[in-house]
DNA sequence: AAGCCGGGGAA
DNA sequence: TTCCCAGGCTT
């Protein structure tokens, strides 16, 4: 006799209650009434980011921002500068506008219903109805990477983690087993468990299943076919781009940092004057050409940073320390830019490579 | 449906 | 090196 929904969502529960990692956004006891601000944030935060990753960076947006209310009142720069060095910045921004709308549309409550989640901005199918059960206790499939390769395991379904029809066999089973829950349970519980699920025991590459809870109903397990599911997804093209940062000093010892578009990679951060190009590094020549000024470029650092869909070779130019009309002229080649201060700027949102030329370079 | 958007840890 | 992570938005 295969194990009935009923006993399959009891074992996993009864799994997840002895082996639930201790997370900062997870209450001690696992049933207890969450505060709905940290589960959207922590959620947001979480979209494609590792757990123990979100685990050293949330205290620190939530010391700055303890509640929505912070949050929403705060500037979306404020927002965007504790978010540095986490990747995916629109995310922040996001979430920051989301708080806003919350605020101004929703009596500053996070509303229970996953499609009025859903019309949130940065919320999709997935934080939507993670939130909504957690938060809320309400019956909504969430399925992110984790539950989708756990379901594809389980159905011995030969797709991609992130097919449709896989997202829709996993919604499919987890309605089944909070349709089996009893009245009192919480069905948010059953997402988190099978979150949890995939991320310690039914994992990408070498999953133990001798650890499963779920291994008695699982058709890969059966077939031994667990290390070939899910199917592995085309591989990304990863574009080359060259990048020539120029690190300069006025006389009073400050920086000159210049915003970066609101769109496109590393959004709205801000930077060190840098020149972007695809196909080739810049020289000292053709940097002071396209800065119209004839400063003494020395080359200080050279180094690589790739991002999912970039290979990026970043060189640093020092520019020395500038005189006023000099540091004039610079600033004024570059436009919305600003000496700040060493501790100023490390306040600034800053991509990770940033961080290193402006922060960590010998200067 | 496919491309774009970060960064880091693990193997 | 490659893979993938508590995804979402745009085209």
């Amino acid at each position: 006799m295969p194990p009935t929904e009923r006993e399959q969502v009891r074992a996993l529960l009864a799994w997840f209650r002895r082996a639930a990692r201790p997370l900062p956004w997870r209450p001690r006891t696992l049933d207890a009434p969450r505060d709905p601000y940290l589960v959207l944030v922590s959620e947001v935060m979480l979209q494609q980011t590792q757990a123990a990753r979100v685990a050293e960076r949330l205290p620190a947006f939530l010391a700055r921002f303890p509640d929505l209310a912070s949050l929403a009142a705060a500037t979306e720069h404020d927002a965007l500068a504790l978010w540095s060095g986490l990747g995916y910045y629109r995310r922040a921004r996001n979430l920051h506008a989301a708080a806003r709308e919350i605020a101004s549309r929703h009596r500053a409550t996070i509303p229970p219903d996953p499609a009025t989640l859903a019309t949130l901005p940065g919320i999709g199918d997935y934080t939507a109805a993670a939130v909504a059960s957690l938060a809320h206790r309400v019956p909504a499939p969430a399925v992110d990477g984790n539950v989708a390769r756990v379901v594809i395991r389980l159905n011995g379904l030969d797709l991609a983690a992130a097919s449709p029809l896989a997202r829709a066999a996993a919604r499919e089973r987890i309605a089944g087993w909070m349709a089996a829950l009893p009245r009192t349970a919480h069905p948010g519980l059953v997402n988190e468990a099978l979150i949890e699920l995939g991320a310690t025991v039914c994992t990408p590459r070498a999953p133990r299943c001798h650890a499963c809870p779920l291994r008695t109903s699982c058709t890969a397990a059966r077939t031994a076919t667990q290390h070939d599911l899910p199917r592995p997804a085309a591989p990304a093209a990863r574009t080359p781009l060259y990048c020539d940062a120029l690190l300069a000093l006025d006389r009073r010892g400050r920086l000159l940092v210049e915003p970066r578009p609101a769109r496109g990679l590393w959004a709205a951060l801000w930077q060190a004057p840098t020149r972007e190009h695809n196909a080739r590094r810049a020289t000292a020549r053709s940097l002071r050409a396209w800065l119209a000024l004839d400063l003494p470029l020395t080359r200080a650092d050279r180094f690589t940073h790739a991002t999912t869909h970039r290979a990026a070779e970043f060189t640093v130019w020092n520019a020395g320390t500038l005189g006023a009309p000099e540091a004039r002229a610079l600033a004024n080649a570059r436009p919305g830019s600003q000496w700040l201060t060493r501790t100023a700027a490390a306040r600034l949102p800053l991509s990770t490579p940033q961080r290193r030329i402006l922060l960590e370079s010998r200067s």
